[in-house]
DNA sequence: CTACAAATAACGAACGTTTGAATCAAAGTA
DNA sequence: TACTTTGATTCAAACGTTCGTTATTTGTAG
């Protein structure tokens, strides 16, 4: 090793162990051994062990360029949606590993996930509002649903999806031949309205 | 408090406080505050923390009595079956905090959870060798498949259920009127074979 | 020499555990 | 009946360890 990034060697490092077992699995000592580290370098480069964890989900998680990417497509509204169920699946098939912290921040009472993931999806909120406004979900209008319930929980089915994914993986082989059967059961469920598939609470 | 059964003070407080925040974000200080008992009840009445925290799990996910009583009953085994999935929906129901159990065990590497409630799964697989070796799996069989196999494969989706009903816990009210759908849905993918529904891989 | 990168060693705080004394009800004893 | 003994609980305090952080020192490139 010629470059001394030693920052990258953590971020990727970090990512892996508290993917494995959580911000309270891992401690500083052991995450810098395994880095090849010195500990002090996690405060250096980043704002302490926290610091660290909150910089891992942001590079991980961040779909902020391919967000922006589809914004500006000149694409229908209904478009952008499957293409960004597509992407998501396919992200998540490329890192595997990045589905452990659904899990790991559902139990988080420091929402740490929440908090940085939050811009995220709610730029994704907004394209399907656009759709919604667009009068594909009148239905549900109707039933005294806003739109950014409605969206919200068009979101939640797509995690759902993924955590779901995480909990099957041991006995369900998710291959990319069934990706497409995957995509049309969504977006099927989002042009039917969900409000036949579920009931939508806050 | 006439009573001094400061043992069950801890378990019903460590069970709330284990299935937010897990193993590792809980504090025995903040646990023995939180139950109005001092620090070293933990130690006097468990083989301290992690000896706590098993017993939780082998208090609140222990169901050795129930399938002792389907195992007693003079029933087709598939009525077993679809025994098992009913009295499981209803008790995760009944206690719907023990789903946080399942996510924070699935990142757990200690595997608490897998050696505990894996001995109560084994008698559910015993069930379900049953009725695959009476012949309604004869499918999953010709495709090399053991009967172990295929019935782990259905705990899995039985487990899988019940995650996924925490993913979507936040949006999806779950009502006692949709149990006969899942309960259908569940008996039909049994039945009709995991394999038309899924690829099981180990 | 200067400025930055990196490692060492030490810090106070919090961790889970253990100790030893205090408390109390029940059993034993004269 | 009055006193002692016993065993089970309970707690405050302290234990040694590990935590995340940081002050200091060392190494290195320009």
């Amino acid at each position: 090793m010629d470059t001394r990034d030693y920052r990258n060697k953590l971020i990727s490092t970090a990512t892996h162990l508290f993917a494995e077992r959580g911000l309270h699995g891992v401690s500083v000592r052991e995450l810098s051994k395994a880095a090849g580290v010195s500990i002090s370098m996690i405060s250096y480069y980043f704002d302490g062990k926290e610091g660290l964890y909150s910089s891992v989900l942001e590079e991980q998680f961040s779909c902020f360029d391919y967000i922006d990417v589809i914004m500006g497509k000149e694409s229908e509204p209904i478009e952008k949606i499957e293409d960004y169920i597509r992407w998501s699946i396919r992200r998540h098939r490329e890192k595997p590993h990045l589905l452990r912290f659904y899990t790991s921040e559902l139990t988080n009472p420091t929402r740490y996930f929440a908090r940085i993931v939050q811009p995220a999806i709610e730029k994704v909120i907004l394209i399907l509002i656009e759709i919604i406004e667009e009068g594909m979900h009148r239905k549900q209008l109707r039933k005294g649903l806003n739109p950014e319930d409605t969206a919200l929980a068009m979101v939640g089915m797509v995690n759902y999806y993924f955590l779901s994914t995480l909990a099957t993986q041991k006995f369900v082989n998710h291959s990319p031949e069934r990706d497409e059967e995957l995509i049309k059961h969504y977006m099927d469920i989002f042009t039917k309205g969900i409000s036949e598939h579920s009931d939508v609470t806050y």
